[in-house]
DNA sequence: TACTAAAACAGTAATTATTACTGATTAAAA
DNA sequence: TTTTAATCAGTAATAATTACTGTTTTAGTA
């Protein structure tokens, strides 16, 4: 895998975890994830890497509306679901950047990208008849 | 103003200073806006009554892509324009929850609603030209 | 290949954001 | 009123993240 910028073994497997996987893990659980099979690695390695490979996008930050930070390995402009009972994020692919884009007139500001949280109680939660009255 | 729920002095105070705001601040800024007027509130109090605000639908909590929680006193579903160079938060008022809802096509999740943000470079940083080739 | 400088590392300490706890006070219900 | 439940201030604790330090690894160069 090519990083483009400085190389590391830790930097390399922090991002082959996260293209890898397909749940937008959080730093611990990339940690967690990975400190098996590296039982040197520090977690503040695994932030610091985060925030890097973030500022050079090769990954992406995702703002959720609770808990700690996620990450996506897939940087294509895309959207998500978040389950408001369990907190679970899915990617939105049944939705294009155009689709957002196209709704806008002419904002003054400059426009860099759209980070869109579609809140749902995901299929599971349903399921479970989850009751949400507290939360919308 | 209307509380519909149980009554304190300071939970009052705390609404009215989100709904009169127009920025979505956070916790610690509306601590710091009251506590000049009311030097016995507690940090503690704002956070309780913020989570319990937002709990009662009488208040939203915003995801921003960093730092710390705001708040909004609008709670008619509505998008922000977030500026990447200083994280300025402004409603998008130009764009309505029935744009967004138009572009999906029966998902699977029970949907309960949207949270957009719109990143930006906002009008002043735009002037000031601010370099965001790292951003994006 | 060896030498040097810069970058990254592990481990730990510190900081920031938020929540939980406790005994005192205030609001609501009987 | 009296009693009960909720809220408060103040503080302690927890969670998430960043900063610091001395050591190791990587990258550039001779």
């Amino acid at each position: 895998m090519q990083l483009d910028m400085n190389y590391s073994k830790q930097r390399e497997l922090i991002l082959y975890e996260i293209k890898k996987s397909k749940c937008h893990p959080t730093a611990f659980e990339i940690y967690n994830e990975l400190k098996p099979g590296n039982p040197a690695l520090s977690l503040g390695t695994v932030y610091r890497n985060l925030k890097l490979l973030s500022t050079e996008n090769k990954i992406i930050k995702l703002a959720t509306p609770s808990g700690p930070d996620r990450f996506d390995g897939n940087t294509d402009e895309h959207y998500h679901y978040y389950c408001i009972s369990c907190s679970k994020v899915c990617d939105a692919d049944d939705i294009k950047a155009s689709d957002i884009s196209k709704i806008f007139n002419n904002p003054k500001q400059k426009i860099v990208g759209y980070e869109l949280n579609i809140l749902c109680i995901c299929e599971e939660c349903n399921k479970n008849n989850i009751d949400v009255s507290n939360y919308k």
